[in-house]
DNA sequence: ATAAAATATAGATGCCTATCTATGTAAAGT
DNA sequence: ACTTTACATAGATAGGCATCTATATTTTAT
């Protein structure tokens, strides 16, 4: 598992305003001003937000006149909950079946 | 939904090295020491992420003698999958149904 | 009692981040 | 041409975080 990669992701989702962004991005496209006008902060710390949502391939951006439309990049909405299965099954790139610990006093007890 | 609660998880989530020790203990219980033997950073870092996966409701702790054991905490990992699918699915806590933006030149689009 | 092992705590450091104000840029209306 | 609107960029600041070294605490073995 492409531990790096994934923490990027959870970083960039790891924030109360992104979060609620995102959510409002489930239903579908919105232009910035429509976002903004939902939150308290001022409009460059909506563009930042928006260019953190960009850059962990969250959020596409396309501008049509003045407005800049974001959406939902299909592949996160479909491959973000497979990650929060995969992370937590059993069986994936676990310690107990990768290799023995040795010197170790521990045993797998769960 | 919570924002603010989901995204102290999240950051909580939100590290390379906490994501490994997630996947780790997705297989079961590992004291301290077992953990660590994977890990090139010091003692009292993990001290410090296992701390942070504690407070924030992810991972429980256990004594017993001289070791420390960390355990999934059973909530999370049924509902961090299920928090995964509400957010990105359409439908919930979605600006086009719960308010019409007032004064707003866009449209739902997507 | 003393030593060793496992873990936690304290304090410091360097980096990252969320937010702001100020300003630039690009598109559209008058 | 000028203004307005929508958005981005630059630079600053305050706070948070990952990591380290040093040290304390707790448990077990000798």
């Amino acid at each position: 598992m492409d531990y790096e990669g994934y923490a990027q992701t959870l970083k960039a989702l790891a924030n109360a305003k992104r979060l609620e962004i995102v959510d409002l991005l489930s239903c579908g496209t919105l232009c910035a001003c429509d976002i903004l006008a939902h939150f308290s902060f001022t409009q460059p710390t909506l563009s930042h937000h928006m260019k953190v949502l960009q850059d962990a391939g969250i959020v596409r951006a396309e501008k049509r006149g003045r407005w800049q439309y974001y959406t939902l990049v299909a592949a996160f909405t479909t491959e973000f909950p497979q990650f929060a299965q995969r992370l937590l099954q059993r069986d994936e790139n676990c310690i107990c079946h990768e290799k023995t610990q040795a010197g170790s006093d521990c045993e797998e007890v769960g």
